[in-house]
DNA sequence: TTTACGATGGGTATTTATACCTATTCAGAA
DNA sequence: TTCTGAATAGGTATAAATACCCATCGTAAA
């Protein structure tokens, strides 16, 4: 009989040799790998195409989006489910754009993890229906989020040093840019993010998790 | 023989289940009841304060450090261990005078937290080497901490005004104060938070959970 | 009953942020 | 190949924030 062969990615051991020891009780399947975080599950990712990858979204190093983005760019073909906690709704979208064929929250039972992992194995899709609430619960505030995503690359990077406490004239030093430029990013940020001052500002990027705090 | 009972609270389903599989191969030692939340916790726990609890910080409805307290308010003698994700560090403290008499990494292995359940069954406290690291590297922000929780009733209505974009004019309009008495509140809250403008303020707010986002 | 401190507010000065206007350059899309 | 938009930056102006100085009043603790 050929197995299901599963590959764990999460940062907490526990959690990894817990899921291990439930998923040992089917004996169809097996878990052929695992890794405690994004560029380890990359490294040793080959020539495992055809297994089911269990993933956590939150990671150190590399996030679990970011992982699965490069993960299903070198291997199509394969079959991530993500795993998150209650509250990460919101990364659902970026995980389904990174290729995940299944969602799952950790408070799942182990019957729902085989559940998913047997459809997902089938070529199926498999999403953890509380999720899902949450996910249409949130449609609102994804949308809000979508709308103003359209952020340029270099608003971003200011809007994260202005998010650091650093003045026009420091993050023009930074970059080697006048004050002026930094000026009017500023004034685009205030007017993309419909935000009246600075406060506001830093509020709705901590708020939509366009910075780190 | 006489088992050592073990009590788990997380609200992951899956990291319970895994963590009941992990211990059951001990053969002294056996998961006597578990709970999804702290209220779960406090209802259950009757009867049980011989027992080893494994508790985890993050919960919803009542947090960790919240069901400690009250738990080892019922019953002194209760052995806690608290289980953290890495970057919990900062709720150290909280467990410690919670009555926490161990403290773990998630990233722990079963091998560790087989000790630190035997030490604090024993009657010792176990706390994990990597934690007491983070603790020490982040002593310094702990303190900034401490010393700005004394801020006073106006400071903390005027930073909730400031976060919600005002400007010190339009405070003192809603306040019925001069735009000077707003001024100096502003200046008092920079100083005790230690923040070089509004940008690092808010931040400063929302991290230490000062006002709602 | 001193003493400390929070809340109030004024004077003055500098720095920073914000709002308009303008323009050039360059890359990618239509 | 034209056209759009991002990134760059200057002019000018006002508003806001920040940093020092100072004082008064009331309450609560030492």
């Amino acid at each position: 009989m050929k197995k299901i062969k599963i590959f764990i990615a999460d940062d907490h051991n526990l959690f990894r040799d817990g899921l291990k020891l439930l998923l040992g009780s089917f004996s169809d399947m097996e878990v052929a790998g695992e890794a405690s975080n994004g560029k380890e599950l990359l490294d040793k990712i080959d020539d495992h195409s055809d297994n089911i990858v269990l993933l956590d979204i939150d990671m150190p190093e590399m996030s679990g989006i970011e992982a699965a983005e490069k993960a299903t760019g070198k291997y199509p073909d394969l079959k991530i489910i993500a795993l998150s906690m209650f509250g990460d709704a919101e990364y659902y979208y970026g995980m389904i754009e990174a290729g995940a064929k299944g969602f799952l929250l950790k408070n799942s039972n182990i019957t729902e993890v085989e559940k998913a992992i047997r459809t997902v194995e089938e070529g199926g899709s498999y999403f953890s229906p509380e999720l899902l609430f949450e996910v249409v619960k949130n449609i609102r505030k994804i949308k809000e989020r979508m709308n103003m995503l359209d952020l340029t690359e270099r608003e971003t990077e200011i809007l994260y040093h202005i998010c650091k406490g650093m003045s026009n004239q420091e993050v023009a030093d930074l970059l080697n840019l006048s004050k002026r430029t930094v000026d009017k990013h500023r004034s685009n940020l205030l007017a993309k993010t419909n935000s009246k001052n600075t406060a506001s500002l830093v509020v709705f990027a901590i708020k939509n998790k366009l910075v780190k705090i």
